[in-house]
Parts: structure tokens; C-alpha cells; sequence
DNA sequence: TGCTTTAGTACGTGACACCAATCAAATTAA
DNA sequence: TTAATTTGATTGGTGTCACGTACTAAAGCA
């Protein structure tokens, strides 16, 4: 268990620093004990890429390595596309494509349209590998809220994905 | 805009492959539309942690210095603790708290108690960076949610809260 | 006083991630 | 059509980070 998130990640002890951001007008005083959304979220995510590194160390991955196996299960992106996708600089992409490739877990193909550019997509054994990890990390993230009640849960899910949907199609 | 978090990171494309983990008893099948639980969340952590990436990177820091900057806000532990904490190796620590060190951040101050011990603790400098990272990591984590209605963000708030109660504690 | 455990560090390796520079193909302009 | 620009990707260099192993020294125990 790499990751312990027990205390405020951003949290200000200072009591008398209410950020004027957000907080006054539409949110409603948090319960007491709650860590507040930003924290709230801050930790959670720590908590999920904990999760998500160990699912990927146990594969012999990276949490990097782990995600791009994810993102071309249902895809076949150039390079740039990729590193917009994961949110990395291109130059970044050489490499975490090399290295994967070596593994034989991507392919590199010359794009039929631009000469310029490869379209990457998954082997056979990425393909393996990213079924593995995605339904690994699924069992795992999903026991990360085991002790939620599956109403809970539902909410959560639900919650998360209206964030989500905000900013996929940028 | 470092992140995109645009489609399923762990989604099974392939529809038969029902997950015979939790899905069937506890989970009330999501809403069409709805990413789950485990996509949700894994997709959230990615969009949180690419606006902490941002934001240390507008500081000249890296989301492990800034988190580290967080944790030694309201602390002053030990190498073995802030590992722990962190959920990093504690030979990983050494270069960590030597890097922050050098720029003047954290200090290294012999434990009175124990002579191997030492202890460590922010400067001058490290706590107003770290008071100004909270509070930029605040705003730009309560903006990804400026779209969820205030009641949303309570409610997520909330429920991000228990989960991460769960796992506080060790 | 020896033996074992514990706290930190040193060192080597590999993975990332960025920037700046380069190269070739593709596009656009002249 | 040729020249200038833009675009897709790689290379090289730097710095961060994380791990495992090995090592020193202080603590704790017998």
C-alpha cells in the first residue's frame, strides 16, 4: 500500500484564510469534518494513483505506461494526438512509445495519409496486458469504496463523471 | 491545460467481459452515460492530478515537492515517517528533502531524542510556498468543479470525504 | 559487552518529463 | 513550380523521481 493520504494535502492551518475564490457564493458551509472539495478531491486522487501504481508495478508498468495502454484500447492516434491525450509535451511521447514498443506492447505503423506521421496502436499482448490492468485497477479502485454504500456509490460515480464530462471535450 | 482525461482510461470496450468483481451484487447498474465507478474515479484522479501538476509547475516544483510542502505544513517528522506518509521508499526521501532542501524549502534538524533521527520542517520560505501552493491548488480544483451545481459539490465533497476516512487511518 | 534492529545516506539504474534543436513531409504563399 | 511556413516526430541534454542494494551509526536488548 504505497499511499497513505491520511492528512490535508492542501489544507491551510491558518483559520483565518478563507479563499474569496469560489467558496463564498455557491458552496454551502461543508459538514464539519469534511475535508472540503478541494482537499477532498486532492486526496482522493492520491489515494486512486496510489491504487493505480501498484496495479501497474504489479504488471511491471508505470502508471504512465499503464494509462497509454488504456487510451489505445479503442484507439489508433498519432503521436501528438497521444501526447495531447495524456497530456504531455510530444518529445515525451518518443520515449514512453519506445519503451513500450520494446516491451511489445505497441506497434508503430507509418500513417497511410501523412508521411510524417506513425499511428500507434496495441499488439496482441498490449491488448492482454491493457484487459488485465483495466479490470485489475477496476476491482481495485472499486474496493478503494467498498465501505460506501452502494447507493453512495452510485451518487459518487454519478458525480464523478458530470466533473469529468466538463472537461473532456475541451 | 496539461490534462485531457477525455475517455476511458481503464473502460472495457469489449461488451461481454462483465467484471465478476463487485459489479453484480452491490452496484446498481450506473446510468447510460455514467463512467462507473472505477473509470470515474481513475479519470478524476487523472484531471486533479494534472492541475496539481500545473500548479507546481507555476512554482518551479514538481506534485511529489508540493505535496511534500503540504504534508510538512502542520508536521515535523521524521525520513521513515514522511516516507510512510508519502508512500515512497525512504532511500526516494533522501533525494526528495536534499532537493528541497537546496532550495531552501525544508530544513534538517537533528532529532533531540534520538541521535540517527532527523527531522524535518519547513522554512520561511517553504511554508509561504506551500500557502501559496494550497491556496492555488484550491482554486484551480474548486474550478474543475464550478460546473457541478453547489449542491453537487457538497455532496461530492461529502462522499469524497468518507472514502478517503476509510483509508486514513491505516 | 556483543547482537540485532532502526534511521538515514550513498550509489547505480531506469523511467519520466521538459526544452531546444533538427529533419522531413505537407501546406501555403508568391 | 519554387520558396516559405507549418506540422509530426525524433534526438540530445538536463533534472526529477523511485527503487534496490549496500553501508554507517545510533539504539535497544541480551
Amino acid at each position: 500500500m504505497p499511499d497513505d493520504a491520511s492528512t490535508p494535502a492542501l489544507s491551510a492551518p491558518e483559520p483565518g484564510t478563507r479563499e474569496p475564490g469560489t467558496p463564498a457564493p455557491g458552496s454551502p458551509e461543508p459538514a464539519s469534518g469534511d475535508l472540503g472539495i478541494a482537499d477532498g478531491l486532492a486526496q482522493l486522487s492520491f489515494l486512486v494513483q496510489g491504487v493505480l501504481g501498484e496495479v501497474a508495478a504489479e504488471h511491471g508498468l508505470s502508471v504512465v505506461q499503464l494509462r497509454l495502454l488504456g487510451v489505445l484500447r479503442d484507439r489508433k492516434p498519432g503521436m501528438q494526438e497521444l501526447a495531447r491525450h495524456l497530456g504531455l509535451d510530444k518529445s515525451s511521447m518518443t520515449g514512453l512509445v519506445d519503451r513500450a514498443e520494446r516491451r511489445g506492447l505497441v506497434r508503430r505503423a507509418p500513417s497511410p495519409r501523412d508521411g510524417r506521421a506513425v499511428l500507434v496502436s496495441l499488439t496482441e499482448d498490449g491488448h492482454a496486458l491493457a484487459r488485465e490492468g483495466a479490470a485489475e485497477a477496476g476491482h481495485r479502485i472499486r474496493a478503494l469504496a467498498a465501505h460506501l454504500t452502494g447507493d453512495q456509490r452510485a451518487r459518487l460515480s454519478s458525480l464523478a463523471t458530470a466533473l469529468v464530462a466538463g472537461h473532456s471535450a475541451l
